[in-house]
DNA sequence: TCGGAAAGCGCC
DNA sequence: AAAGGGCGCTTTCCGA
């Protein structure tokens, strides 16, 4: 059953409840404040809602204490479905749901008028979408793959409500010990101190490090043979100014992403809340929006302190990409690789490679489409150790060179293609060397581009489908009619690594669903394919020690 | 003066 | 330590 909710222009709610062919059973209209109390008492009958955008619609309903078990996202439903090459027979309509979604109004902040746009007819739209699945060369997958994105919306909406607990005193002394201490107009004690010694060691009293054009003049007026200022070019440069500066640039890093201004904008009541953005990568990844949730450096983790009485368990899908490529590719060799825990330990036993450097980069060399260093030396062992997984990958390249779209294991089609090397081979020699050339470089960039997006964006897809199998077991873990943020709750993800904040007493049981739903995400996927999808799994009262 | 591109680096 | 796909964020730079 569904029950798809409307605007209707004046802050008011039209609910249409549906069955299960679509066809409508019910219509109630709603003022603002009785909404959240009357999708409370329909959420027992466990229907689907249906809805333009969960971070329209979900947060001022977990702010009044409301969580739904499941939805349909409509917008991003329609983004996939628009672009899958499955669903190539649907003529859509070029209408409201192609434009992006509205700015997510604040938690509690109920719908605002304007935002209402009332050509968007949830009801029209639902049925179009379950006609173009219907109709698809694979229902199936393209029916997993919308509801794990829906779902994937739900976990993002409750993990900005619930915030990840952080200690804004523990991230002071954090960079206190690090940066030194902070001078307001001017750079902590400790930046400028090292500052002072690249100044001196370059004989340039008043050098701005934070200016790449002028640091590498510096850097060539002192006889240093560099071209850029990039970290890795400058460690293999010989001069007394190097170890400061690369500590220096390290420290200024911190500084400026996640120093005191962060910690000042984005922390507040020991939570911070992080905008996810579900989709917000072409593969399917999420991308997050404001606060760098995605990128929280190693550094400042130790912050991240559960509750007291509680804990958080953190679990990482060990080699997620390999794994899926092994499943994907019906790789037998591979996957029996990843039966380890370890699967680039799992190659080196298998005697594909020797040691597990080799292993580790050869697969990401493959999966990223390297050529060079050792991910390209190990090429030839890669693939003749697992040539099924190899052939995948390589026939996700060459369609990408030739200019066609590729897609994930759920249906999921890339961006179409710029047709490079089509345009060479059609041109006839009217192109000079230089322009094929290039159209060459273009190709074999957006080749690699198409070999990882399948993989990338698969791992994505097995991503939601373990945080989907996730949320519905720690939901079942609290107490009956307890609040989500009195149950276990997912509270931070990070592509292949989720984190659940819990009761002290169920961090076991926690880890046992971690495990359980890993493995829920594999059925559900490959079916019964031999891969296995291996956690490191910790219980820890920081983040930081997570690993 | 302002906005976008580039450089550089953090995460996976 | 290596190589290279996807992002976001900050600062600097440069041209309209």
């Amino acid at each position: 059953m569904f029950i798809a909710l409307r605007s209707d222009g004046r802050g008011g709610t039209t609910a249409v409840s549906l069955d299960a062919d679509g066809a409508e059973t019910a219509r109630t209209d709603l003022a603002p404040d009785d909404l959240a109390a009357w999708i409370a008492e329909r959420e027992r009958e466990r229907p689907r809602w249906v809805w333009s955008d969960t971070s329209r619609w979900y947060p001022p309903l977990l702010a009044a204490g409301v969580r739904v078990e499941r939805c349909i996202d409509l917008r991003l439903c329609r983004r996939i479905l628009r672009h899958a090459i499955a669903t190539s027979g649907t003529v859509w309509p070029d209408d409201g749901w192609d434009r992006p979604a509205p700015a997510p109004t604040a938690a509690g902040a109920l719908f605002d008028l304007e935002e209402s746009s009332s050509d968007d007819d949830p009801v029209a739209e639902l049925a179009r979408q379950r006609a173009a699945i219907a109709a698809s060369a694979e229902p199936g997958p393209l029916a997993l793959l919308t509801a794990a994105e829906s779902v994937g919306s739900l976990v993002a909406a409750e993990m900005t409500f619930a915030g990840l607990p952080w200690r804004a005193e523990v991230h002071d002394a954090i960079l206190r010990e690090l940066l030194g201490d902070p001078v307001p107009g001017a750079r902590p004690t400790r930046m400028e101190a090292l500052l002072g010694e690249v100044r001196t060691a370059l004989d340039e009293p008043t050098l701005n490090p934070d200016s790449p054009a002028e640091l590498v003049k510096a850097l060539q007026r002192a006889g240093l043979r560099v071209t850029t200022t990039r970290s890795w070019e400058l460690k293999n440069v010989d001069h007394p100014a190097i170890p400061p500066l690369l500590e220096y640039k390290k420290l200024a890093r911190l500084y400026t992403a996640n120093g005191w201004s962060w910690l000042a904008e984005w922390v507040h009541d020991g939570r911070f809340h992080p905008v996810y953005v579900p989709g917000g990568v072409v593969t399917g990844r999420w991308a997050a929006d404001g606060g760098g949730a995605l990128q929280l450096p190693k550094q400042v983790r130790g912050a991240v302190v559960a509750d007291p009485g509680w804990r958080f368990v953190v679990a990482d899908a060990a080699q997620l990409e390999p794994r899926v490529l092994a499943a994907m590719s019906r790789d037998t060799a591979m996957a029996r690789a990843g039966q380890a825990q370890d699967l680039y330990q799992g190659m080196v036993d298998a005697g594909a490679v020797e040691t597990r450097p080799q292993a580790k980069y050869g697969m990401l060399g493959a999966i990223y489409g390297g050529t060079q260093g050792e991910s390209g030396r190990m090429r030839p062992r890669i693939e003749r150790a697992f040539p099924r997984a190899m052939a995948y990958v390589e026939a996700a390249a060459r369609a990408g060179e030739r200019g066609e779209v590729v897609r994930t294991w759920l249906g999921r089609t890339s961006p179409p293609g710029r047709q490079a090397l089509q345009q060479v081979d059609g041109a006839d020699g009217t192109l000079s060397d230089a322009e094929v050339r290039r159209a060459q470089t273009d190709a074999r960039s957006w080749g690699r581009f198409t070999r990882n997006f399948v993989v990338q964006g698969t791992a994505a897809e097995w991503a939601l489908c373990w945080m989907g199998a996730l949320r519905r077991r720690l939901w079942e873990l609290g107490d009956p009619g307890a609040p989500l943020l009195a149950r276990p709750h997912l509270i931070f993800f990070l592509h292949d690594e989720v984190m659940v904040h819990t009761p002290e007493g169920l961090a076991p049981i926690v880890e046992t669903a971690l495990r359980e739903s890993a493995a829920e995400a594999g059925r559900l996927l490959f079916g019964g394919a031999p891969v296995e999808f291996a956690l490191s799994v910790a219980t820890v009262e920081r983040y930081a020690d997570a690993r």
